[in-house]
DNA sequence: CGTCAGCTTGACTCATCTCAACTAGGGTGG
DNA sequence: CCACCCTAGTTGAGATGAGTCAAGCTGACG
């Protein structure tokens, strides 16, 4: 999986170029002093996957942390009769195995090509001991995804499907924007079925809401992802 | 709200008697060094909530974080129109304020008479400078409050009414097992109102659901809590 | 003894699910 | 190049699990 030899300068991770990871800045990465970075560097490895590969499997022994860079991973929990349920999407700077324990309580999966900065996660706690400065950045990424974690706790329990699709689609765009992203417009790379097992519904209703908000032109349908037309409704029904 | 005044020696936290403390063996503050444990001590102020009390409030300054040594807490977010999602109940042993931010996402509040360790956030944020420990103990806690409440998002996002109860009802005993508690008795301090925030229903279906698995044996229904009469039964409804 | 909050139960409604048909686009192989 | 298939998505019609509204029960408490 490991698409660089360990002494490998690469172009966002790993060795010496950690420097110029592009999203050093907004992850655990960031604010670590030089000595704490080369010895983040020597332990990163630098790997892709393609669309719909499995990067950790539920259940299976955690073996390794992830910092992403690119692309983007949906969380998955799968219930023995089948049902799925998408705990969340990471997008680049966010960190994948936070939920320390000895396996994965989930699993992750390329939604399309994607790229990460891995490491193994026994000589990850290592660095942990030994850099305070890490481990803070962790807990605050910890505290940041379960703010995340719950908020979308209040969608699921509490919300009715048109306020569930559109506080996806602004907290999806909300987060593409401080990637830099397009403000107008939203793409999504993952399926409906994926939507749908994000947001506790079914692909047949992510449909129809996504059909009936573009009939009340606060969006509009795209291929491979949708225009926001009317931010301040959108933003209404949301409604938090 | 303190009941003690700084320097006092208290029987649960605070001064030198954290030593004494109950839950600390399960809590942030276990397996700390005498010096920690000292500091910590110095900084603790132990504080009792009658039920109903609002210990900390949804959008007001993040000013505190607590470590709950009795009774239950219920963590709710309120939504504009005043419908509400319970995102979980604090035992003690659990840490309240992982979630750092300057302002609480969501309001505390004690359902039943409780008391806690109190520590002001801003000396709190010093001592995890000074102690690595600490902050990992805290990693590892919001790592399993991530863990808890991503299980639960499973279940809401997924699961039908007697699903969700069961799950709840086995999650109350686990956590109050691990307290010393009862197996076969599980008290429900919180109302049914409660619960339904919590599970994502009205009070009328928690109500229903409850008499359905009691009709059913797998419960009984009693004064102030339930009975658990087919544990496998009822963990094979939870279904996880 | 009356009141009130918490809880249960019943009858009916409705938002979402289920099942099914259909469309559109992309890839593949003859 | 076209015929075919396959996946993703949309739309419709009917079913259903949970919600809503309403009534009644129970125990605590003044």
């Amino acid at each position: 999986m490991d698409t660089h030899p360990a002494d490998h300068a690469c172009g966002h991770c790993g060795s010496a170029l950690c420097a110029a990871c592009r999203v050093r800045s907004i992850s655990v990465c960031a604010a670590l002093s030089a000595d704490e970075l080369a010895a983040l560097a020597a332990l990163a490895r630098d790997s892709a996957f393609p669309a719909g590969a499995e990067i950790v499997a539920q259940g299976g022994p955690a073996a390794a942390v992830l910092n992403i860079t690119g692309g983007t991973v949906r969380m998955t929990r799968q219930l023995p009769d089948g049902r799925r349920q998408i705990l969340g999407f990471l997008l680049p700077g966010d960190f994948l195995g936070l939920s320390f324990g000895e396996t994965y309580g989930f699993s992750a999966e390329a939604v399309d090509g994607m790229r990460a900065c891995r490491f193994e996660r026994r000589a990850f706690e290592g660095l942990l001991l030994r850099f305070p400065h890490l481990l803070r950045r962790l807990l605050d990424a910890a505290s940041s995804e379960l703010a995340l974690t719950q908020e979308h706790l209040v969608l699921l329990g509490r919300a009715n499907a048109a306020e569930r699709v559109a506080a996806f689609l602004l907290g999806l765009r909300r987060r593409r924007q401080a990637l830099g992203g397009d403000d107008a417009r939203i793409d999504l790379p993952m399926t409906r079925q994926d939507i749908a097992d994000h947001l506790g519904l079914t692909i047949e209703t992510v449909s129809r809401t996504l059909t009936k908000l573009a009939g009340e032109r606060l969006i509009a349908v795209e291929k491979g992802g949708i225009a926001v037309r009317d931010p301040a409704a959108l933003d209404a029904l949301a409604a938090h």
